[in-house]
This record gives C-alpha cells, structure tokens and sequence, in this order.
DNA sequence: ATCTCCCGCCATATG
DNA sequence: CATATGGCGGGAGAT
C-alpha cells in the first residue's frame, strides 16, 4: 500500500495534467451500473468517480479505500437499486464522502466542457442531473447555486439552466474583486481579526463599538447579487427577488479571497463577515454554526472548481480551517473609468458572447441602469451605494486623492496632487505595491528567459515586457519602518518607487535585485483605486489594514521544482527574497511536519542595501546559488528597513506621525517580530556610514510628503543590531529539515507573517492597546525566531523575542502575527 | 472532541 | 394549487 507516500507528489502532478478534458464522462447512462471489468466491489463505484475527481480527491479517496474498503465488505449495505447488482451487497452506502457535495459537484462538472463553445451550448435540465446522478434535487440546487453566482450556469427558467462554463469567470472575478473592494472587505477582515485578538488579550476592554458604529453603518446592507452582463438571470420572473443567499454568500465568499492579500480566508473570519459583518459580538453560535455549514458546502463547489483549496492556517489560537485561492489571479479592470462612459454595443444577453468589461462594471454600476430586471431594484440599491461611498471619499476632506484623478495617475503625479497626502496612503500604496509586485512576479515567471529584464539599473523599468505585463510606472513606494518613540511600535513610511528604484539599484552584487525592484515596482495606475479606498477608510477613522506580502510561499513546492532555472531565477529575484527563506523553511517544516519558523515577510523594504563589503558574503552566495532553489537569497529589495532611533526621529522633529491624520500602529496582534532582518547584510550597512541611499530617500520621501521641511535631513543611521533569522540560521533549519520525510501525507507549515499596519485614530488615542502590546504577545512571539533546526540553530542572537527591546534600541522591525498554513 | 457537511423538513417562490 | 427552490439546522460520519 504504497499510496500514502506519493500522495502529494502525484496529485500535484496530475493536477496539471488534468483539467482541460472533462466531457470524458459521457453520458449518464449510470456508469456505475454497469460493473463493467472490474468485478464488482463496494469501492468500483467509487473508483469511477475518482477518476473524475479531482487528484486531491482521488488520492484521498484511494488512501481512505485502502483503509476502508475492508470494513466496507463487512457492513453489507443494501443496494437501494436491485437492478444494480444483485450480487453486490454492500457497495453504495458509499461512506458519506461518496455523497460528499464535492464529489457530486465534480460529476456535475464532469457532465459540461470548461469552455463550451458557441455550438455546444449547453443547457441542463435539473430533472436529468437529479436522476443521473442519483442524488436529491436539493443538492442539485447546492451546486447551481455557486455556480450562477460565478456565472457559469444561469437559470434560462424551471428546471432549466444553461451552462456558460468558465468563459465568464474572469469578468465574474473581476468584478467580485471590485465589489469586494467597494465593500471595504479588507478592513472588515482586519477588524474581525483585531476584534478577535482583544478578546484574547484584553476582553475587559470592550472597544467593539467602534467596529460597529464604523461598519455597521456603512451600507452594510446587503449586497445584492453580482450579475454580469449577458448572464444576468433571465426572465425578471425567475430572477425574483428572493434573496439567494447562497449565491450572494459565494460571492461574497470569493471576494474575500479576492481581497485579502494572502489569498487564504479562514472559514472563521468568513462566516462573521458574512453573517453580517454587522455589529453586537453576536454570539450567536447557531447561526455562526449554519454560516459555517453553508460555506463548507460553498467551498465544496469552489474547491471542485478548483477556485480554492483547503488549509489549515494555525494561529495562536491554534489550527483553523481556511482556504486558500487556487484559481486565476484577478487582474483589477483597467478601463474602470471609461466604462461608464462607454456605450456599449451589449449583445444580446444570453448570447455566447462573453460579456465585456464594460458590461461588467456597467451592470455593477449602472448609471444608466438597465431596465428591465427585477434585479434591478437591488442593483440600485447598491450602486447608490457604491456612489455614496464614492461621493464620500472625494468630497471627505481628508480624501488626500479622488478617485477619478487616481485612476489616471502615473507615477509621481500623485504626490503632486498638491493634497496631502498621508502615511496611510503609503501604507496601501505599499501593500498594494507588494500585491503587484507578486503579480508581476507571475506574469514575468511565465515569460520566456529571455525576456529576463537584465541587471541593468536602468531608471525606467524595462519596456520589454512579453505578455503584456503591465508596464512598471515609477508609482510604487517602499516603505520605512520607523520606531515609534514611546509606544515601542513602529511606523512605517513608504517611500516613492522613484528613490526606492535608485537604492535598489545601488547594490550591483545582486544581479537580479535589480530587476524586481524596477520593474516589479510598477503600479497600474488603475490599481490605485484600491488605495484610495484604503485611505478613505482612514479618513473615517477606521482601520485600515493591510495584509503582508502575498503568501509567497503558497506557491506550490512541485510548481516550483518544475520550473525552468532561468525563470526560478527571476522569480526569486522579483519574489523578495523571503520567499526563499519561506520555501525553504516550509521544505523544512515539510520535513519536521511541526514547528513553526518564522521568515521575513516582505513588510518591510530596505532602503538601506547591502554595503558593497558586505555584500561580498551576500552575492558571492547568491551568485553560486542564484538559480539554485537550495540557495537562500536574504536581501531583498522589498525586504528590509531602515532603522533609525527614536532620538533621531525626534531630531528630526517627526513629531511624526502626528502630522498624519492617522497614526500607523501596528496591530496588537502582530507580533513576530522584523522578519525583514533575514536579512543579514543589514548587519554591516548598519555599520556602513552616514549618508547612504535611504538617508537620502528618507528625506526626499518626508519632504515630499511634507512631513518635514524641505530643509530638514533625516540621518537615517543604521541602528539595526539585531538579526532574528539568519542565512545561518536557514542553513540550519535547513539541514536539520531533511531528517525525516512526512510520508503519506505532506503537510506543509508555513508561516504566514501576517503584519498588520493599522490606521486609527482612536486607537492610538489613550487606548491601552499599544503599551500592553509589547507583553502578551511576546510570549508568543518567542515561538517566531524558533527555528526548526532548534532553538540554538537561528544565529539569531537577541533575536529571540523581545520586539520591545528591539525597539528601544531603534531596531525596526514590524511585529507580525503568526500565522501557519498548512495543507495536505 | 472537533471538523465536516449530509439529509431532508418545511417555508417560499414560481408558474 | 402543485412544484420548484432553497433556508436551515439536527445530528452523524470522518478525523
């Protein structure tokens, strides 16, 4: 019984392999009747349908058949259908998993191409899918349901659907994201996690009002559903008005993972948003129990459409069932703005026509609405909504940007909207940064080597990009992790991409560096949308969060082995080299299938690079492993700090952070601390003198922003001591990690640092949130600079816990909360 | 014990 | 009114 081993592997591989035939189910006529060779047995029936399943079903499957197939034979269950098989006694009393939604969902699938074409439409007559597939109509309803509201199927009238396949998925996703953005999505999970957090830490401090009254008030009224042009629910008769929750609970379900930066939504955070992000701690356990239920069935159908797959994340807290987003990525509509304007030629609805972006963003906002839907109604309602909330953010005075001029900005004009423009607005910028970064890291991945922007520090990001990568714009920022002077949490600041770029440039050691960084940098100046969102958000005093840098690591380990040299180069390269660091402790963990490790994550970017000495350890290194998925790149041109002291900022008359509207903080929940400082060459630029690339950045960043007169120098002087992880430290784990291999089932830990950079006023204002903050989670914070080689392993010295210490010693270092994913 | 989530009652919506 | 839909939550199999 050899299958537990390959488990893994195989079913990775097959997963590719798989995919684009599934029309090999031919028709109905009831497979599993007919026993054909295989001598009937309780697990034949099941066979078959693993053969349309999903590798990771089947793998499942098998595993558990080998286990059960005994136990099976033994509890002889009567065939329902005695023409099935007489002889047969037990067999269908398939384990509950036979009738799993998820299998269901995949014969379903099975039934429909991917991609029907115009001839071969599709329509489906629930009557025949009930029957064929032998299973209640109400499961039937379960799977449609998800479907429409990804618009693969739409109802035509009773019984009867027409199947669209995956043609209108991107519009569909696309316009969830938007939606999700519009629907401040991101905060809500913030919130709920912040929320969670206190509960732990603090739970007589009850400070949920706030959420409530921020929240709560916002349109939170429900969403309607999400239609697509030419996909829109026929007939205003069937289209009714019900309120097709499930559907608008799987939309609202994919936005979230559209939204969050870690594409990974635990089933926790998404139950609360959905039951209505709404106010009152609600513990109410029996709806939270039947939202739960409902998006387990939600997550069946998406994960048979493999739009996601299951994870473990474990916090503190402990292990969580989440999901991680394994379907396309979503690019933001880039022509936004001029949809409205555009008259469309719509086609006609149900046509085959895949519906365009205007159509999209037409029927999500429509204002010239459309006319006949009993949808329409709704659709009003939210795209009064959405204009309200857009009313707002241009005309709240704090909006530093209106939308309509972000949508066209490019570059520097944004700086120069001549508004003030604060450090909340860097901080999405930043994240947002990350987010494209990770996207151009994609897209570039897929380019042909050649296409490989070379080492050239060229001030423009290379024009050359294949695939129609979206051209880098000097809009990116890099942030700075400053120390906040009292509260010991530090702030960020985020530099334009324009120094960021000439810093990273600066260290020719690292051939690839630059080339993530000018060209990853970019930012579709439609992007920008998102932030300004973000920002509005703060304006209002409510948190704004943001997520760390896209789990790298979530890349799969086999995608990556499979990956030519030359584009694992430049992966690593545009993929802040944490992304080494995560994989390799993740091959690690894989290996221990325990402990947790902790890696940088991204949040912070050093504008202070490698000094040319140093360096000499760092691209020696990198230059004989830089292709090598072994070898361990810890400099990142996304990854690093500035640091700086408390004093020097005062020097400087920062009083900062005051001058924002809000004030930066990091989350109590963070806690690991400055995964950034893998980054062991930070060790020697400390010691590298005064004026260096970040000084210069600094200042130009805190002029332009005008935090600072133009006057003012910011001495960025490297105070950074501390090293929590180590290149050593990796090594070390590393080795360590091939002791012993997890067979059968590979679980894979991997440790999200999940920064939070928070924007509120009222946070900051008396609460206790920051000085307590540097306590409690520090006992938890220890956890993070273990590493799996052992405690001792991490060279790592102080690096142990203490982010306080850290930080009075203007250490910078963004606290982060832990958070594991694991998968199977 | 917890995680999953199937099953099917029964309120509603449709035609 | 008969059906088609689909909200909902008990409770049992899977882990």
């Amino acid at each position: 019984l050899k299958t537990p081993l390959k488990q893994g592997a195989t079913s990775q591989l097959v997963l590719t392999e798989r995919q684009s035939d599934c029309q090999p189910l031919t028709t109905p006529p009831k497979p599993k009747d007919a026993p054909a060779a295989d001598p009937w047995t309780p697990t034949s029936n099941l066979k078959m349908l693993i053969s349309a399943a999903s590798p990771e079903i089947r793998s499942r499957e098998q595993r558990k058949q080998l286990s059960d197939s005994s136990t099976e034979v033994l509890q002889t269950k009567h065939c329902l259908q005695e023409h099935l098989l007489g002889d047969e006694y037990e067999k269908s009393q398939p384990s509950r998993k036979e009738k799993s939604l998820g299998l269901l969902c995949h014969k379903f699938l099975a039934r429909y191409p991917d991609y029907p074409s115009a001839a071969q439409k599709s329509y489906i007559c629930l009557d025949e899918v009930t029957e064929e597939l032998h299973v209640e109509r109400r499961r039937i309803y379960d799977i449609v349901n998800v479907l429409e509201s990804l618009h693969m199927v739409s109802r035509l009238a009773r019984n009867r659907y027409i199947w669209h396949g995956r043609h209108n998925l991107p519009q569909t996703l696309q316009a969830l994201k938007k939606v999700g953005e519009d629907n401040k999505y991101i905060q809500q999970i913030q919130m709920i996690k912040k929320r969670e957090y206190e509960r732990e830490f603090d739970p007589d401090s009850e400070r949920s009002e706030e959420m409530a009254s921020s929240l709560g008030s916002s349109e939170q009224s429900e969403m309607p559903f999400v239609e697509l042009p030419g996909v829109e629910f026929r007939a205003a008769s069937v289209n009714g008005r019900k309120y097709k929750s499930l559907r608008v609970m799987s939309q609202k379900f994919v936005m979230l993972f559209l939204v969050s930066t870690p594409q990974i939504v635990s089933l926790e955070v998404a139950a609360k948003i959905l039951i209505g992000e709404d106010q009152l701690e609600d513990l109410d356990k029996s709806k939270f129990k039947t939202k739960i239920r409902r998006l387990y069935d939600i997550a069946n159908v998406l994960s048979s459409l493999k739009l996601i797959k299951k994870v473990h994340v474990t916090e503190e807290r402990g292990r969580k069932p989440a999901f991680k987003w394994t379907g396309p990525e979503v690019l933001p509509n880039i022509q936004d703005t001029k949809l409205e304007a555009t008259s469309t030629t719509c086609s006609p609805p149900t046509s085959e026509s895949v519906p365009s972006k205007e159509h999209c963003s037409k029927n999500l906002f429509p204002s010239k609405g459309k006319q006949n839907f009993t949808r329409h109604s709704s659709l009003i309602k939210l795209v009064k909504s959405i204009e309200n909330d857009r009313r707002k953010i241009q005309s709240a005075p704090t909006s530093p940007v209106k939308i309509s001029t972000i949508n066209n900005l490019s570059g520097h004009s944004f700086l120069h909207e001549g508004i003030k423009i604060r450090l909340g607005f860097f901080v999405c910028l930043f994240f947002f940064y990350l987010r494209t970064a990770e996207e151009m890291q994609m897209k570039c991945a897929l380019s042909s080597p050649e296409a490989v922007p070379k080492p050239e520090p060229s001030q423009q990001p290379t024009p050359s990009q294949p695939l129609g990568v979206s051209p880098a714009s000097h809009s990116s920022v890099s942030p700075v992790i400053l120390p906040h002077p009292h509260s010991g949490v530090s702030y960020a600041i985020y530099l334009h991409p324009s120094q960021a770029h000439t810093v990273t440039t600066y260290s020719p050691g690292f051939m690839l560096q630059p080339l993530p960084c000018a060209n990853v940098t970019g930012i579709k100046s439609n992007n920008l949308k998102v932030l300004n969102k973000i920002t509005t958000e703060e304006g209002d005093n409510q948190i704004a969060t943001a997520e760390p840098a896209k789990p790298l690591a979530a890349e799969e380990t086999p995608e990556v082995k499979s990956e030519t040299s030359s584009q694992r180069c430049l992966k690593r390269s545009q993929a802040l080299q944490e992304n080494n660091l995560i994989k390799r402790h993740r091959s690690d963990e894989e290996s221990l299938g325990t402990s947790s490790t902790f890696f940088p994550s991204g949040y912070l970017i050093p504008l202070t690079h490698c000094t040319h000495g140093n360096k000499a350890d760092c691209s020696s290194k990198d230059k004989a492993g830089m292709c090598s998925l072994q070898h361990p790149t810890y400099s990142s041109p996304v990854t690093g700090v500035i640091p700086m002291t408390a004093s020097e900022l005062k020097t400087v008359n920062i009083p900062a952070f005051h001058i924002t509207p809000l004030n930066i903080m990091l989350s109590p929940n963070s806690i690991a601390a400055a995964p950034v400082l893998g980054n062991s060459c930070l060790h020697s630029s400390n010691s590298s003198s005064a004026q260096n690339p970040s000084s210069s950045t600094l200042n130009f960043m805190l002029q332009h922003i005008g935090l600072i007169p133009a006057g003012v120098q910011v001495p960025a002087n490297p105070v950074l001591q501390h090293v929590p992880v180590s290149s050593q430290a990796e090594n070390t784990s590393h080795s360590s990690g091939n002791t012993k291999v997890q067979e059968g089932k590979v679980r894979r830990n991997i440790l999200y640092l999940e920064g939070e950079v928070q924007c509120s006023n009222s946070f900051t204002a008396g609460k206790p949130s920051a000085p307590k903050e540097p306590q409690e989670p520090q006992a938890v914070t220890e956890n993070f600079f273990r590493t799996p080689g052992g405690p001792n392993s991490g060279s790592s010295p102080s690096a142990n816990s203490d982010g306080t210490e850290r930080t009075s010693q203007g250490t910078l270092y963004i606290p982060q909360r832990k958070l594991e994913v694991s998968e199977d």
